[in-house]
DNA sequence: CCCCCTCTAGAACGAACGCTCTATCCAGAG
DNA sequence: CTCTGGATAGAGCGTTCGTTCTAGAGGGGG
């Protein structure tokens, strides 16, 4: 009973959704997860009968609440909107510097690799973008903006925010993020 | 000797490419390269001694053509750069509902499925981002912006289509890429 | 004519894949 | 104590992976 003090089964969630994040979905074989979460195949198979896809969407939405635990504290930590933007775009970029920038957002990866499939893990990966979208527009709304711009303005902030993370990810450069928080600041500032 | 007029390798970067930026890198075996491609194994080895890593390579750089030759159209499509730029957001959701949401950017899904590796396939990746931006740079440039808010916005111009058509794929749907095009439109006409 | 070189063709290899299967462990119920 | 069922353990299945290798096809120069 190695690693104690946490569940096998979060053990195994927690390990997936590390290393689909950073291999993608295909580039992360069930031997791997069952390794790095020092557990054993017959385990993986014991909690996940679904198999490889199903420990996948478990880990989608583990990974939607970590990334949605991180917007909400940057989101909360500023009052006003363009400021509380620019925030998030900041703590990404020190996220993912400090990961070795390997620790880009937790579902990209995994849902370009699946597109044309029509598949559960799919649905994870839109379920998540949505909900951070969400974040984003209750954040705006609650600090006055117009309802449809704010949804409008959300979708786009966390577009950005997903795109300047993929290209600082490949050019090992936050650069790219906090220009990304300094013009969707300037954006959401517009709206006033 | 099947599929005539383009010669062998052609038709490999070609297949490669198109199957990369619709399964990932991972995803694409060089067996259903070769077969797609309409070559055999020994062809594709021959013209690409390095493996199935040098055909990626080769299929970023086509790919990075690709989506340059419709960049620039889409640019010079209009001469307002706040209206050129919403043209190319316009243009990648046209293409893209035509390919059934499927042909996606063509570096995305390799970039991040070979983060931590150090090849050659993410040189190709940042290069061709880095292709991109100078593209749009040089259109802000020509229109009369400074050259710092130029090159800044060029990056954020591509990020934003990245993640916007990831978004889009995702939800088979066109309205990110609208909604970014609008959006950036709005950001660049407000540094005129 | 033959030689040679580019290109095509696909069998075969070891490794790794997702998954199934049986066997064992062990805490708690009776 | 025995019994039971969730959890663990890993050997082994068939398949596919990237790669290597040998063999042949085809055509221009000696």
């Amino acid at each position: 009973m190695p690693a104690a003090q946490t569940s096998t089964r979060d053990r195994i969630v927690v390990a997936a959704a590390r290393l689909i994040q950073r291999q993608g979905y295909v580039g992360t074989g069930i031997k791997q997860i069952a390794k790095e979460a020092e557990a054993t195949l017959g385990s993986v198979y014991h909690f996940f009968p679904g198999g490889k896809e199903a420990v996948a969407v478990a880990a989608m939405e583990y990974g939607r609440e970590e990334f949605a635990a991180v917007l909400r504290t940057a989101l909360d930590s500023e009052d006003d909107p363009a400021a509380a933007v620019e925030a998030c775009a900041r703590v990404l970029a020190t996220e993912l510097r400090a990961s070795g920038w390997t620790d880009g957002c937790p579902v990209t990866a995994a849902a370009l690799e699946t597109l044309g499939t029509d598949n559960e893990i799919q649905r994870a990966c839109a379920t998540a973008l949505s909900a951070w979208q969400a974040q984003v527009a209750d954040k705006l709304l609650r600090c006055g903006l117009p309802a449809q711009d704010a949804h409008n303005l959300a979708v786009t902030v966390i577009n950005t925010l997903e795109g300047a993370e993929v290209t600082a990810q490949v050019n090992r450069d936050d650069t790219p993020l906090l220009l990304a928080g300094r013009h969707l600041s300037r954006l959401v500032a517009s709206y006033r």
